[in-house]
DNA sequence: CCCTTCGACTTACAATGTAAGGCGCCTTAC
DNA sequence: GTAAGGCGCCTTACATTGTAAGTCGAAGGG
């Protein structure tokens, strides 16, 4: 709660910035004109000053995340390809992992953050650079999809099918379950326990989205050593 | 809209079927309870006699979705595991198509509709049953995200930097971005200039989609061989 | 002094989801 | 016949949300 008897001009950048703390902290949902104005120890309609609607602050907090994540993930100095674009995904992901809601308002949204525009350029030109044709390049920006920020859309998750990531309640989700979905029971169950140290689970997003990336990068590379 | 000297009595099935359409025409936006209540012939508040609230109308609309999928991407009877899996994930990408706000209202769920965990059942049996360990069908899961369904989440299009994907507009478009983003123009330019089909456009979502499950197909089967 | 600009606040209203209660019709039981 | 209960709808009311339009005080300039 901002401080009413202290009270620091509003901008713009403080605007959004409290905009994507409120975000952080308890979800989209939670970010309307009136809580936002509350926080800042303001009215409502100051915040018009600044932004000139609902959905402009929504464009406005991500942009602000947009910028954060391009000043956390710079381009790297040197390295083969993969390792440049992997390293940049990589750095991305750390962000984005902070403002897990990003990728679902992005959905809402109709214009692209400048920032993204700079990113995929120089993706673009890593690519070319490393000898992938013009249509090749075009190819790998929609194969990647998300991935350049760390986040992918799943609707599924084996987790969810096993109920919980901890070994013993899912044990019991998993007999209940096993009638129905015979085989990812079967998988969760087996991964279960495979699992090296359990108190990491069995389900780990961060190594499923390296593999995931990696099995583009190695496709890609391929077709680029094919042409 | 409903005609109301005939009326039909209102159903669950009703409701959703209302819902989606309205969705379909207008977007998710424009489906209030109050809007769909008159395009049924009713008041709002009787629509609450069929769905708890708004929030279980969005899940109801989504299990409806589904539904229609499951119907329109029946388990192949025969083929190769690859060929299986591409063609109810072609099957599935068209009724998607059909209801492009989908994706996006996915990811404001906090529930999976029962036709993905029984879709998902079976992609995990189609795998295994080809000679995928565990192990690596749960690496697949998470690799094709929501592949399954025919849609990707991409951030960035490069049609959406051309501004369009008409060659007389684009051009124009071009020339005014080249010095910010260098490579993209390059790129797109290369692109517009190289489609063999122009009343097709030079990106073309359904031939990016294939590739890109292709070159994930193409590294899980190398991936399985080697086990 | 007056005027203008800036940055905040106030008042009001439309839109949205929905709680709570009411009403008419139909069915069942006596 | 009447009474009771259930069903499926409607009405009234209210809290919340975004925001249009206008007001006000402070500061700066002429």
């Amino acid at each position: 709660m901002a401080d009413k008897t202290i009270r620091e001009p509003l901008s713009r950048e403080r605007v959004l910035a409290a905009a994507v703390a409120l975000a952080d902290a308890e979800g989209v949902k939670a970010l309307t004109m009136r809580r936002l104005a509350t926080d800042l120890g303001v009215e409502a309609m100051s915040l018009y000053f600044y932004v000139p609607s609902k959905e402009a602050l929504l464009d406005g907090v991500l942009g602000t995340v947009f910028a954060e994540l391009a000043a956390a993930a710079p381009e790297p100095a040197e390295g083969e390809w993969r390792t440049r674009l992997r390293r940049r995904f990589l750095a991305a992901r750390a962000v984005m992992l902070r403002h897990p809601w990003a990728p679902g308002l992005l959905t809402t949204r109709g214009t692209i953050p400048p920032d993204v525009f700079a990113y995929f350029d120089w993706i673009v030109g890593t690519l070319l650079d490393a000898g992938f044709s013009h249509h090749l390049a075009h190819r790998a920006i929609h194969a990647f999809g998300s991935l350049p920020f760390g986040f992918a859309q799943e609707v599924f998750s084996p987790a969810a099918a096993g109920g919980s990531l901890d070994p013993d309640t899912a044990e019991a989700d998993l007999a209940a379950l096993a009638e129905a979905l015979p085989h990812i029971t079967a998988m969760v169950a087996h991964e279960m326990h495979g699992a090296g140290d359990p108190t990491l689970g069995w389900c780990d997003s961060q190594v499923e989205f390296e593999f995931t990336l990696d099995l583009l990068l190695d496709g890609l590379d391929r077709l680029r050593a094919r042409r």
